[in-house]
DNA sequence: ACCCTGGGTTGCAAAATCAAACTCAGATGC
DNA sequence: GCATCTGAGTTTGATTTTGCAACCCAGGGT
């Protein structure tokens, strides 16, 4: 399943992250790991999924770049195997938080959000949303999509 | 599958998400309602998806109040329905924009970005990142995750 | 009356998921 | 030295989802 394209447009960018994070269980892995988790007990606990899918996601999200595989060796202990987030795998904090987001908006729980997000220095909350490239928000009605340099003649 | 949470918290925001969005092909339906798709048949040819998996999909996001149904009439033609994006569909853009923003940023084809966000006024390119409430951005690096009211004492 | 088209439903094969059992290798206890 | 435990998986078989094709139905056109 790894080269298979979802849809007709093999050039849509979420059409091809779908293909790395698209299939169940693997945004939650990610969540795990955004969140420190990095060994297959942990994870296989802490989600309750199967531990072949686990295995399976686990090595899609390292073939894609997402989780690098690392062998370690604890105190006494025979050597390991851990799953450790890379850069790509890191930016994915961005498309976590946006879920999360629209989790917390539209489908709430009556008991407020479960993470929030700050920033370190200043300790203030954070929201994701879309910004210029000098850093001012811009809100979601003002914002139009326009078909970039990559796209084909006839589609958008 | 509509109550049936993924992973062991049904309080993750995550989790809660992708009961409605997780599914194969759903993200994808939303992303052509958002590029201003309407009708079944358009979804259909566009999407290349079976009827019968498109139809489970639009269903389970007029259930979550992400779509809304509605009937009209053309001009000497018989009464069709439609599918038009709620305020809650409207916000998955930033859900959308951050997967394509990481696609073409860990996946990029060559060709460049298929599809830009501007701001309608100015013309500015956007992009998603963290801001503060008053709508200065913050670096990814800068960011941390903590558990907000709606955590229960021992998780995070 | 017959055909066409949009918007589905039905039935069946193929693929993915689940849960439990099994493996394997190195540490630990006896 | 042998049995046992633990982490990290693989194998096996049952259950669910998905994919695909065929069918259905209603309204309009001819």
């Amino acid at each position: 399943m790894a080269t298979t394209v979802l849809g007709k447009d093999p050039r849509c960018p979420v059409a091809r992250s779908l293909e790395v994070l698209g299939e169940k269980w693997t945004i939650l892995v990610v969540r795990e790991a955004l969140a420190g988790v990095t060994r297959f007990s942990d994870f296989q606990q802490r989600l309750g999924v199967a531990k072949d899918v686990l295995a399976a996601r686990l090595s899609t999200l390292v073939e894609f770049d997402v989780l690098e595989r690392h062998s370690y060796r604890a105190e006494g202990e025979r050597e390991r195997s851990e799953y450790l987030l890379t850069d790509a795998g890191r930016d994915l904090g961005v498309v976590l938080a946006s879920f999360a987001q629209w989790g917390d908006t539209h489908r709430p729980t009556g008991f407020g959000p479960v993470v929030e997000h700050r920033e370190r220095a200043t300790n203030e909350l954070l929201h994701i949303a879309f910004v210029t490239s000098d850093g001012r928000e811009v809100p979601l009605d003002r914002v139009e999509s326009v078909s970039g340099p990559g796209a084909l003649p006839a589609a958008g």
